[in-house]
DNA sequence: GGTTCCCCATGACAAACGTCACGGGCCGCC
DNA sequence: GGCGGCCCGTGACGTTTGTCATGGGGAACC
């Protein structure tokens, strides 16, 4: 048998990390080489211990799954990227995708899909789960122009139109207008179910 | 050696909980004798089981871990019941302790930790996390009554005030009465600052 | 060069929202 | 029995928010 995968596993809940850890060494074609508790750290731990294989929560400090993801496939082409993650939004998937991510799995999965996966990346491959796949599809691309989506993002801490106005620099009235764009497209009745939705689609 | 401590494991996330109680079994003294993926498989798992311990995530479907661990202490008294949560929120130590919970721990946490309040917790001992506690004590008690916090409930979807009265059979005139006084308490400026407040600090 | 889309802005109007004052009924407590 | 707290409701008032019409500037594309 050949060398061992190369693994480098980030999360930033160490509880997780280290029974997941645990969990992919048992593997006999499996080796933990590095763990990170952030996406920064990521990436150097990857770079630094040449990993064949990220396999990143998708909500962490510093840089987020997806980002580490990015940076990843630019600083070490060969390290093929699996992101795990306990709310399957479709836009994550979507992002994800673009970001050259090659895996992508909700927490509820099996170990031993998750090892699979590892494998399947590590040799090229690629795997998303299908429910997450068809719930993508089933949501389609995002409606709202950049723009719009920074304001709903702002409106999403629930601050009035002016605070908004003033972190985002612009006028009260501009902002009105975005996000009763925002909220038809979306079908919600005022800007916090706009949120609500934006947010459950994984579009901010 | 006396035999090792019976624990049962919940928590809905397979790849998690697998990998948690692997981790576990690696503990000479421990056994995971069970596991479940909701609170209400958890219960009877740990009565028929007659676990020493329950190890229950906090956000589970059918049943929460604080509900899980209300049912265990009452069905189940020897069994002790320990909670670990991603998100630590003041709010929800309480009320765990309240409902007879002597472990509560951020996902954050070692995996050594975790092994050593199972054990402390078997033997009649409490553990809560020190920063938790720190929170706890900071955040104080909920200034909310009953009745404004079921109303800020159904306010955090984002629904109109006539949706949220509709839905708590009250007059919208009494919902915004409710709303107006919970944000006093709060000190929000709108209902959806006090939404995220209340969340933030597990009030709601 | 026209069309289209995004960006940003203004002004006016109606509806929703937050505040305040006030009332009655119920319960627990001193 | 008074007092206070929570429950529920009404009405009035001013503010915030959502909608709509309208416009100019810039980039992309045919």
């Amino acid at each position: 048998m050949s060398a061992p995968i190369r693994v480098v596993l980030a999360d930033d809940e160490l509880l997780i990390r280290t029974a997941l850890a645990q969990m992919l060494d048992l593997e006999d074609d499996l080796s933990v080489v590095a763990e990170a508790a952030n996406g920064e750290h990521a990436v150097t731990a990857a770079v630094k211990y040449a990993a064949d294989v990220a396999v990143l929560d998708l909500q962490m400090p510093k840089l987020d799954g997806i980002a580490a993801a990015e940076q990843l496939t630019r600083l070490l082409p060969g390290c093929g990227c699996v992101i795990i993650t306990s709310h399957g939004r479709p836009g994550h998937l979507k992002r994800a995708l673009a970001a050259g991510v090659r895996g992508f799995l909700p927490k509820t999965t099996s170990a031993a899909t998750l090892a699979a996966v590892v494998r399947t990346v590590h040799e090229g491959g690629r795997h998303v789960d299908s429910e997450l796949a068809a719930e993508a599809i089933a949501a389609g691309d995002s409606p709202l122009t950049p723009r719009e989506a920074d304001v709903l993002e702002l409106a999403a801490t629930g601050a009035p139109i002016d605070e908004i106005a003033h972190r985002a620099a612009l006028s009260p009235g501009t902002v009105r207008n975005y996000l009763s764009n925002a909220m038809t497209k979306l079908g919600a009745a005022n800007r916090h179910e706009a949120c609500a939705t934006a947010r459950r689609l994984g579009w901010i």
